[in-house]
DNA sequence: TGTACATCAGTGAACGCGCGTTCACTGATGTAC
DNA sequence: TGTACATCAGTGAACGCGCGTTCACTGATGTAC
């Protein structure tokens, strides 16, 4: 049995019950691998049904419509990499913001090279033609962001992040507003200038490894792509105010 | 007449050359505009050639298959990026190295916010099942980082750069095999350090770029979205090692 | 405990659609003598 | 300058394929009395 499956049949009394989503459970496993091997646009419907084994009409016992199968399997992917980036921040201790940076960043680099596809289903150019529903992939879909800006508050409350020097913290009225409202919405601590430069931080983390993941770097120009890397969520903790160490 | 047919036109004499060319042009415009419309993965020649105003067939004379018409596109969107971006530096003085860069860094991005879908064909997830033809898309597609790289290579000649702190300089060996190649191969005076950091400012613009247009931030976190994003380039010429300014 | 009924999973056929690509063909345009 | 021939653009039909979705249906599994 999967895990997937395990998790579906949680609190499930009856054998319908538990039987209806393991299936679900397979549907989107199978529309997993479907993704992997033949991108988001082409993923169908009947593909899967032919692969669990079943006439094509009888998915739509358990799924909607492809769009809702493509907004299972974006939930389900930004959930398995919210998991692997919990995973990985909580493995170091609470007060090593630090060190659970760079867990967070290699979690999301690791993941994405091992599933690109998915990855590039999350960070990609949207899948044409469809639209995520409201509601379904706002909280799955911010984890990972959540918990780098928890990290880097955390520190900043814990005196551990350096604010930038005062030239390169002016921060225009207009863009001063947007991180106020960020600010309050998310009962953070951090000045204007970090939230600026953590922003960067995000979009520069997804930035190299959606280089690496989608092939922009070409074949053969960087063979230590760990190192080089590595070499960037150093620069980049840097950017966030941690101080060298 | 549009621009596109009219380099089409360029040296060419017979009439049916030249007609040639204009259809040849045509095709890829009306290819552009499906894929705006309807993205790289329903790019099709069936539509193209409705939209001609020919039967589907016919296309084939100009078109050796929807995969050759994907590379004229790629070719097409790298060509158009490259220009607009070699435009806006080279409104710059030669010697206003920060000028070049923060012009090569909003050209890109204002390309990519006019022309959301031929950006992301070359910046989004590949497309699936198409593979780029060795030697067709290569010099067009690195069009935009020489640009960068130049720039970067010729302030730091200029003694304009200032390089990273010792401490943030180091560079693991495999990477610094790397990096060297690069350097031999473009044949650039800039040190590892200040390379690497260039990859990674790269990286970051494009990653910047790319969540915006994709729709990362969400439609109503940052509505001051040029502000953040100069706000990024600034920080970024920081880290590439200009001097603040 | 047994029976009548409701619920549900899965079938198979069908609808209407679009796709890439091939092929034999018609007619118009160009070229060589 | 006129004619025979070659080249080329575009046609129309066809091949075989896959897609999402609907619908009436059969049988098996569950539930209420």
């Amino acid at each position: 049995m999967t895990d997937a499956a395990t998790n579906a049949d949680a609190g499930l009394r009856t054998p319908r019950e538990r039987a209806r989503a393991r299936t679900v459970a397979d549907i989107v496993r199978l529309g997993r691998e479907h993704l992997a091997t033949h991108g988001a646009a082409a993923l169908s419907l009947r593909a899967v049904a032919r692969d669990l084994g079943v006439v094509s009409s009888a998915v739509y016992r358990y799924v909607a419509s492809r769009d809702e199968l493509l907004t299972l399997l974006l939930v389900d992917a930004y959930n398995d990499l919210g998991d692997a980036v919990d995973a990985a921040v909580g493995a170091k201790s609470e007060g090593d913001f630090s060190g659970r940076f760079h867990a967070l960043g290699l979690a999301v680099r690791e993941w994405a090279v091992r599933e690109p596809a998915r990855y590039g289903l999350l960070f990609g150019s949207p899948v044409p033609g469809y639209r995520a529903p409201a509601g379904r992939t706002e909280a799955p879909g911010t984890r990972v962001v959540y918990s780098l800006v928890g990290i880097l508050d955390d520190a900043y409350r814990a005196g551990e992040l350096a604010p930038p020097p005062a030239d390169a913290a002016v921060v225009p009225p207009a863009l001063a507003a947007d991180l106020d409202a960020v600010r309050a919405g998310l009962g953070l601590a951090v000045p204007d200038s970090l939230i600026a430069n953590g922003v960067l931080v995000w979009t520069s983390l997804f930035g190299a490894v959606s280089f690496e993941v989608f092939g922009q770097y070409g074949p053969d120009t960087f063979k230590a792509r760990e190192d080089l890397f590595e070499h960037h969520l150093h620069v980049l903790a840097g950017l966030a105010g941690f101080r060298r160490g």
